[in-house]
DNA sequence: TTTAAAAAATACCATACAGTATGTGATTTT
DNA sequence: AAAATCACATACTGTATGGTATTTTTTAAA
């Protein structure tokens, strides 16, 4: 069986983790989370070093599970395009998988971390990376097994495909209106079709 | 002549707008507002009611420098596709231009007031609908002269159009990456002529 | 140049902040 | 079941926070 600490170490990160992600890092003070959480400083300080190491497991908790759910629907379907296609169809409905933990935390903590927090704007920008490297890894099997046709490198269209889509969250993010999700990434379903058909 | 004050007023605006887009309206306190403008804090609350109204005077600000710059690129030109290029192109360097007031008053303020000022995030919302209006105008215009023949609403056209820039924007805003403004917007200055070609 | 009004500096307030030393009860281990 | 360890609560620290009442200085008009 797990020790106590670790399931509360786990039950605070879960707990916390949309506090932070929805009002920013010194948004988001420590009454705010024994409140939510229901335990004391004590209780917090002894499974975390400080707020940020907290506030930095938080951020990795969110964004492991948006890199998995990613992961999964870039399984979904057997060739290139029905993968891009599944996961266009999950960000025009970004809204609902960011809901329960505060909104996008890529968006959040990227904009939030900019000016205050290093470690957490590092964190940010390495797992933008990972999630086009791995957009681009679908695209680059699709090419090769001559399914696609890219007009530029694999990376380089993976790229400009997440900004287009961050473009959405973004957007919708701040005028809170999930049309901009739904508009633009239909829209985009249809550009990666014609781009992409040889 | 102007009074004194007045003249203080906009010499703290003009001051702190760069600090309260960069750290956030909480992230932003107010020894930083003293030491930055070498005034005391009864001089600034001698102007400002409190700390929210000064904020948001400087998002004002910060937004009015934008409107106006927008407005000037959208006047370049005669046809409506040379005024989306003078967009355009000032997107492609928007960091250049962002960089001495602290990076995107859209973006920053967008997120950051979002889960912490109500205030703010409705003059963020409504400054994004008037830019989208302001392309919106062009675009119906060309429609009009037949300079160019819209596949949608010229409304709809503009907010998918300033989605992909703000993605940008986001995009480079996260990774500290001007290469994310230059490739989406190259690759917008494709797709536009290519759209609205007739 | 005097003087009244305006503007800014000073000194202070109560509160909230992150963080900690210590005490105490719960949980393992032997 | 006793002993040792672990986990959490309590109560507190010093500092920083936004904000204000009051005093001093500056400004501008008479």
């Amino acid at each position: 069986m797990t020790k106590k600490a670790e399931r509360t170490t786990a039950y605070i990160i879960e707990t916390v983790a949309p506090l932070f992600n929805k009002h920013g890092y010194i948004g988001t003070s420590m009454s705010d989370l024994t409140e939510a959480t229901g335990l004391t400083k004590g209780a917090i300080y002894g499974n975390f070093e400080n707020k940020e190491a907290l506030a930095l497991s938080a951020f990795e908790y969110n964004r492991n599970l948006l890199l998995k759910t990613v992961d999964n629907k870039l399984e979904i379907g057997v060739n290139a395009m029905d993968k891009l296609s599944s996961l266009l169809s999950f960000y025009k409905q970004y809204d609902v998988f960011t809901l329960p933990i505060g909104g996008c935390p890529l968006l959040n903590v990227g904009v939030d971390a900019q000016g205050n927090n290093k470690l957490l704007a590092a964190a940010v920008k390495e797992t933008i990376k990972e999630i086009e490297g791995k957009i681009a890894l679908v695209l680059e099997n699709g090419a090769k097994k001559q399914e696609i046709k890219l007009p530029v490198p694999p990376l380089q269209f993976a790229k400009q495909l997440f900004t287009m889509i961050q473009g959405a969250v973004a957007m919708s993010t701040m005028t809170q209106d999930r049309k901009y999700l739904i508009n633009t990434i239909t829209y985009m379903e249809y550009l990666v079709k014609q781009e992409l058909n040889k």
